[in-house]
RNA sequence: GCCGUUGUAGCUCAGUGGUAGAGCGUUUCCUUGGUAAGGAAGAGGUCGUGAGUUCAACUCUCAUCAACGGCUCCA
């Protein structure tokens, strides 16, 4: 007999050979009927797959995160069975599930897949799922694997067996579809019920550019039509609060054409958000000791040489003018310049830690594949600065950049974000990364130790630092699920050195200081873009392009209206009068679908009494206030940056 | 940059090898109405751009630009 510990603990014997699905039917039959996989040991294997030795066990089910990325491996299997029989002769590559759903790329020869066959291979899924084959899980030695994958001529298999231990090779085997797979799988396609594929692509075999375009087709399954169905409206709810859709319908930014792709044209409505970012920018900067500087928007190709950018990063900047033999590029970042004003005046170790931020305009190419929407584009402003500090000081100062993102992300509310520990890949240094180990690995340790000592939560990734120190980047997702660095906190060990940057230190020696580069607010493009998404277009009061709009009843109230616009005005409030000639439900619409947070309906009642009557986007008709009480009421709104 | 899809009125979209339509918006007039769409009339498009095929192209072909979905990239 054999041991099996539960989750909570409770131990159980069974016969050798047993396996989680079994075990669960011992439970009971509901329960079995909803086991996708089993944990074995903290090792996720197919539920099917028989037990030997005592061992730990956990079911998982739909509830589980590895029982859905189980659910959705199967699924692309069961994807590319369907896609076999649409498509005899097709190969595949790699089909794993995403977060979302899962795809499977493939090389279909000189076919192409259109819509219409889309809907033939869902249909033809539901077909085979119904079948309920099981998913068959054999061992298969190096040999044989390869002997397989060459009578069928699929080269993309052998690729992937060539890096693969003999005795660690599987296939798994489901109907008529038989795949290179470690597995696990669901025990069966019947438990698939609800399907939808979603899209076709091409890429890259390996993310190559070199090499052959695949295509991949992505798809979701569920359980069952109702979760299917709700994942659909979810995504519909989505792409209404796409900051693409808002932006346009809000009057925030536009693009043209002549213009050029990439580079946004603010509006009035999003010019008025950029200065209420600034304005908080700038007294939170000031607060904490920062200085404001102004630099050009272009610099002579000899400064990105000394900084080291431009080896890294000429591809993405925009291609040099050349003005007298000399080559002047538009500035991809504020650094360089911000060194230079470092440069300008010696240093003490008493001037610093040196602050300089700038509201920096910067232009990057940025590969025309790349660019969506408001989130990446090749003209930014950054809420940049650069904090030139001792290495005594550097925890501190870090530190406290850290805490200022913390400040405005509860200012906004915003609670979903990933703090990422961005390190080196010492098997690029000196390719990707300044060729200096010792202290790579230096700095990382402090960057690490702020996030531990301050009790951040955090996760580190190898291979995302900049190429001149390690980083802290705050990932976000946009409603559509891609994800962006929103802000970012890096170190820099290496610019001191190569502008020859000092200061005087206590000993009276020339040393460098360590450079910390920072944008708790990203860039205004970017960041605006989030925002749009994260309020749904419904900006808090001291962030909404029209914060009150003023609705006369009728045309007899307008004096009335244009004094309570002239209080508003003077005391500071963004606000305008309605005075279209039509009906007040009408003026109430066409106000609430612009997400103005407030209206004031005035009407006779209101005009005898010195009143205004309050509607709240959102919430509907507040009743009626003097006008005073309004004003003061709304004055602390917007002072105290309140949610909507 | 690569692959795929798309491009028709300010917006959302329909449509056909014989030089274009709807709803919303906009303009004018009527209506002066109390908490999410009052009525009527009108204006508005060389169908992304350029070339080709054709008696004839918005429609077919090619090129190009842009957007979108992915891949790659992101100081």
């Amino acid at each position: 007999m054999i041991k099996i510990t539960f989750p909570d603990g409770a131990v159980r014997e069974f016969q050798p050979g047993t396996s989680a699905l079994d075990i669960a039917k011992t439970i009971s039959e509901g329960l079995a009927r909803k086991v996708l996989a089993a944990k074995i040991n903290g090792e996720v294997w197919d539920a099917v797959r028989p037990i030997y030795t005592d061992s730990t066990l956990q079911l998982l089910t739909w509830n589980e995160a590895e029982g859905k990325s189980t659910f959705w491996h199967s699924s692309a299997h069961l994807m590319a069975e369907a896609v076999e029989a649409q498509f005899p002769g097709v190969k595949f590559w790699v089909g794993p599930p995403v977060e979302h759903g899962f795809y499977y790329d493939m090389d279909l020869g000189d076919r192409k897949i259109t819509e219409e066959d889309l809907v033939v291979i869902e249909k033809k899924m539901s077909e085979l799922a119904k079948q309920g084959n099981e998913y068959v899980r054999k061992e298969i030695s190096k040999a044989d694997a390869i002997k397989y994958f060459e009578e069928k001529g699929d080269e993309y298999k052998l690729d992937l067996l060539e890096h693969l231990e003999d005795g660690h090779i599987t296939f798994y085997t489901q109907g008529g579809f038989t795949d290179l797979c470690r597995g696990p799988h669901i025990p069966q396609t019947g438990l698939i019920k609800a399907i939808k594929l979603t899209n076709i692509a091409g890429a890259y075999w390996k993310g190559d550019e070199k090499n052959k375009q695949l295509t991949w087709i992505y798809g979701i399954t569920f359980p069952n039509q109702k979760e299917l169905d709700e994942y659909l409206h979810m995504l519909e709810e989505a792409k209404k609060r796409d900051h693409r859709k808002l932006g346009k319908e809000l009057g925030i930014f536009t693009f043209d054409d002549d213009i050029g792709p990439g580079l946004p044209l603010w509006m009035p409505n999003g010019a008025i958000v950029i200065e209420q970012l600034e304005k908080l920018a700038k007294e939170t900067e000031e607060q904490a000791g920062y200085k404001r500087v102004v630099t050009p928007h272009i610099a002579k190709e000899a400064l990105y040489l000394t900084s080291g950018h431009l080896p890294y990063y000429q591809d993405s900047m925009y291609p040099p003018m050349e003005l007298d033999g000399t080559k002047y590029y538009l500035k991809a970042m504020n650094c360089p310049h911000h060194h230079k004003i470092f440069a300008a005046e010696p240093k003490s170790y008493k001037d610093l830690p040196y602050r300089l931020a700038e509201y920096g305009t910067c232009y990057r190419y940025e590969q025309s594949g790349e660019l969506f929407g408001l989130m990446r584009v090749r003209c930014l402003h950054m809420n940049d600065a650069h904090i030139y500090c001792t290495k005594e000081q550097f925890f501190e100062e870090f530190k406290s950049v850290n805490e200022m993102y913390l400040k405005y992300f509860k200012i906004f509310g915003i609670e979903k974000y990933v703090m990422r520990l961005s390190l080196h890949d010492p098997a690029k240094l000196g390719k990707k990364y300044v060729d200096e180990p010792a202290l790579w690995l230096e700095t990382e340790a402090m960057v690490r130790e702020v996030l531990i000592r301050t009790k951040t939560p955090f996760v580190e990734v190898e291979d995302e630092a900049a190429f001149y120190g390690p980083k802290i980047d705050v990932q976000i997702w946009s409603t559509i699920g891609r994800e962006f660095t929103l802000a970012t906190n890096q170190v820099d060990f290496a610019q001191g050195r190569r502008f020859n940057l000092e200061f005087t230190n206590k000993e009276n020696a020339p040393e460098i200081p360590l450079i910390i580069h920072r944008a708790p607010l990203g860039t205004h493009e970017r960041f605006i873009g989030f925002l749009l998404e994260h309020y749904a277009g419904k900006f808090p009061l001291w962030l909404a392009p029209l914060q009150v709009k003023i609705l006369p009843i009728s045309e007899k109230f307008m004096d009335y209206a244009t004094r309570l616009l002239g209080d508003l005005r003077s005391a500071g409030m963004r606000a305008e009068i309605d005075s279209r000639p039509e009906k007040i439900g009408r003026k109430i619409r066409d106000t609430e679908l612009l997400k103005v947070p407030y209206m004031l309906v005035i009407g006779e009642k209101e005009v005898n009494e010195n009143m205004v009557a309050v509607r709240k986007h959102g919430k509907g008709d507040l009743g009626t206030k003097s006008i005073s009480d309004f004003i003061r009421d709304i004055e602390i709104e917007n002072r105290e940056k309140l949610p909507l």
